[in-house]
Order: C-alpha cells, then sequence, then structure tokens
DNA sequence: GGTCAGGTACTCGGATACGGGTTGTCCGAGTTCCCAGGG
DNA sequence: CCCTGGGAACTCGGACAACCCGTATCCGAGTACCTGACC
C-alpha cells in the first residue's frame, strides 16, 4: 500500500478544516506535517485529476475540496491515488504450459473469468473496495475531532499566522 | 499484490490433485504452468514455514500437504507468502510537525490506536482478510473441476509419464 | 542369493544478482499581487 | 486621488534521479536410491 494514501487522507481533513473560502498550498499541507512538500504535491496532483480536490496556481492560490467531504469516500482517495487496477491480478498461469488444458477447449475469450482462484480473490478485494466506499471522510472528520477537538482551531491558527 | 500469490495457490490445488501419498517436486509444480523453478520453490519454502505443506529433501522427495485442503484458507497462504502485516500501515503522520497537537498530550502509548484514519483502513482490511478467511482452498478445487473435470485426471497423468 | 558399502542423482534451502516501481527532487509555465509612475 | 503598466513572487504541473522491494537465479547440504562387490 501507498504510503500517499495516508497523505492524501489527512490532506483532505486539513483542507476540510480548513475551511472552503481560502486555498492552501501544498507546501502548507505538507510542512504541517513535516512531509516532502514536492511529494506531496503529486499526491494532490492525482486527487486534482480524479476530481476530489480542485487547484489553483499563483500566489493565494493552492488546493480546495471540490465537493463536501460528505461526497469523498476512502476509496475515492485510494482509487486517485493508487489506481483504479486491482491488487490482484490474474496472470492465467493455468492457461499455460502442459497444464493448459487440452487443444480441445482453447477458448481464450473466457479469459480469468471462470479462473476459480481469481474469483475468490476478487471476491475479497470486492470486500474490500466495499468497505472502503462505505465510509466516507465526513464519519472520519467527526471521529477525529471527538479525540482531539481543538485539532481544527490550531490548524487554522497556523495558517493564519503564516 | 505479489505474483507468488497465485502460483502457492495454484500449486496447492495441484498438490491436492496429485494426491496425498506422492510428493511433487518444485521443479514439477513449475513446468506444469512454465513457471520459473527456482523462484517457485522459494514460495513453497515460504508454505511450508507457514505449516501449509512439508517439505522432504531427496530422490522422490518434494512437497505434499501438510493438511487436508478444507484446513487451509485462502488468508493462510496469503498470509504465508505475503507477509502477516497489513498492507496498510499508519505513519502516524499527524503526531508529526506543527500538527503534532499541543505539548499537553503528548502521549506516544496511544499509537495508531486512536488515528480515525489507521481505524478505517484497518477495518476495511479486516473486511479482506475476513473475505480471505471464509474461503478454503476445498470450494475452490469443486469450484475448479465443474469448469474442468479432466484437469485432475491429467495432471496426474502427466506426473506419472515423468 | 543375501547383505553391505560406495557412488550418484535428485531434492530442498538459503545466499546472491537484476529490474521495475514507489519515493523523492527539481525546474519551467502561468497567474496573481504589489508598487511605482503618470494623469 | 485614481488609473495603469511592469515587475516580482508564489503556485501548480510535469519531467528527472535515487532507493527499495519483488523477481529471478545459482550453488551447497542432505537424503534416498541404485549399483556393484563381497560373504
Amino acid at each position: 500500500m501507498s504510503e500517499g494514501v495516508e497523505w492524501a487522507l489527512h490532506s483532505c481533513v486539513n483542507l476540510a478544516w480548513s475551511g472552503p473560502d481560502r486555498a492552501v498550498s501544498a507546501a502548507r499541507l505538507a510542512a504541517w506535517h513535516d512531509l516532502p512538500a514536492a511529494y506531496l504535491n503529486k499526491q494532490l496532483q492525482a486527487l486534482a485529476r480524479a476530481g476530489i480536490v480542485t487547484s489553483t496556481p499563483g500566489p493565494r492560490g493552492g488546493f480546495r475540496l471540490a465537493r463536501p467531504l460528505e461526497a469523498i469516500s476512502l476509496m475515492d482517495v485510494v482509487a486517485a491515488v493508487e489506481g483504479p487496477e486491482e491488487a490482484f491480478r490474474c496472470a492465467e498461469i493455468r492457461q499455460q504450459g502442459p497444464g493448459a488444458g487440452g487443444p480441445a477447449d482453447s477458448a481464450p475469450e473466457k479469459d480469468a473469468a471462470d479462473c476459480a482462484i481469481a474469483h475468490a480473490m476478487t471476491r475479497a478485494e470486492l470486500a474490500w473496495r466495499r468497505a472502503l466506499a462505505a465510509q466516507n471522510l465526513d464519519e472520519i472528520r467527526q471521529q477525529a475531532e471527538r479525540q482531539a477537538p481543538g485539532a481544527p482551531e490550531r490548524l487554522r491558527a497556523w495558517l493564519a499566522a503564516r
């Protein structure tokens, strides 16, 4: 699992705490957690390409959420950073070598659909994706605020002081 | 996701088809699907360390299943090959930099337990693990035999011919 | 013929290189703001 | 005082390296089998 996922999630919550009226640059978001600014910028670009955040160049520019936090699921962020392809890709090794079934049923159009192993792995990964899609970032924000009530205000004050 | 997981799963089913009374060498299993023999051997070693298969050296040696296929879940194989640590590891970036909470609540013993993001990601990964643990390899074998009834016999014949 | 010793072939097991991908860094295009000058 | 033009600073965006893990390979330790000689 890519490290950038965690950074992107925290950044989204931080953007929500910052408020929708003010853009925050990648450098600010990175400094808040001592992260490499240029690399975090790369992740935020991925979020921008996915339509999760919007970016504005120039002074007073930066990133801001493209839609309310409730409309962003964990799955959206993971897919934006990690890429949409699934983690387990079936290489169809049973179609290779002597075990590739007799020359009678060489039907390449069936692909991985009928590979029992690929089917089971895909099912498990689907459960993972569903669990990610079931939680939106607003729920995470609420839980974070319960455990650290002062965090939003501290972030806003720190951003205003620069 | 590591490529070796797919190889290990197919190898386990093939071992079941081969029968419990005869060990199959890594070279045979690899040749059956045109896989690199030495590397598959590495994966099988991981399965042996996890207690999923047993290995016997020397001529007529090789690998055989350590327990019936019903007692082996997808999760067992994945954990053996990929390692037991979870894919998403929380780096606790919120504990770093200016956002590390005031000096008042610097409680390092709480760790990632109360990080809302880590909690949510772990929950999703738990769903994945449960889905993997819910299916055992015997179910997969049955499904594979329904779709390719001749496969077990073909494998046994090919092994006997060498 | 039976038994035993030696050699051989085959197996796993871990130590050893190679490559692709994630991680990390840098510089350029574009926009906005600020400031000075003129009307 | 108000307007305008130029410069400077700041931002994203993509192009460019470095490191690490998954991939692949090789050789050594150990074991069982087979062969041949001997009793």
